[in-house]
DNA sequence: TTGACATATCGATATATTACGATATGATTT
DNA sequence: AAATCATATCGTAATATATCGATATGTCAA
């Protein structure tokens, strides 16, 4: 490849190879989607239980719910009548604890 | 602390912790964004040439670097008729290794 | 000082997101 | 079967976000 002035030293990609990870990251900025997240990483909870703890109702918490499965965070099982979700994306757990690193620290 | 049925196990945090969290990740979730911060991370730009290697007009490159300004993303330095950016919270850089290494690994 | 360049700001519009209430589905209990 | 519980879906209204064109500010060069 050519070396000119406007390409030495620039990272790889461009600003289409993160539409993605924007999309990605949209629906993990919200606070009742990060805390779901959080606990989820540590544990199994179900639809009614997520909800009570980020203090939502239920189809809300559910909607939020269905948001990360679409784009891969989350898995959903049923049992009886409830539903449990449990994370899908192991990359999740990395991004977590740096969110958590910056913000929970105080 | 009393433990009860309802916290065994819980990560410390409520869903409140998670809003300057959700807030700042907010900010960082849009394509021209991340690649300028990408950018940043790797050297020195000017507004324009943000602008341009995410293809937006300076005025829109100008608004988003404002954003990530307001939340304690960067700052910025004038030098002539030029305004650089450059980061200034140092855990954007491990921010972005994870999201690098989700999504730009194809 | 005039003109050109780089960046920033403002107002308006288009689009996206969020939350809510109502209703629907699926499963269990009586 | 009917009632109840847990979750999901839908329409809608409120709010937020993104983008654009026009204009403003700040800097430099002629």
């Amino acid at each position: 490849m050519k070396v000119t002035k406007k390409n030495i030293g620039k990272p790889q990609g461009d600003v289409a190879s993160f539409v993605p990870a924007a999309e990605c990251l949209k629906t993990l900025a919200h606070p009742a989607r990060l805390r779901m997240v959080q606990l989820l990483l540590s544990g199994k909870y179900s639809v009614g239980e997520l909800a009570e703890d980020c203090q939502v109702p239920d189809n809300v918490a559910s909607e939020h719910l269905r948001l990360m499965q679409r784009c891969g965070f989350l898995t959903s099982e049923r049992e009886g009548r409830m539903v449990f979700y449990q994370i899908a994306e192991p990359h999740l757990k990395s991004l977590m604890n740096c969110i958590e690193g910056r913000f929970l620290n105080s």
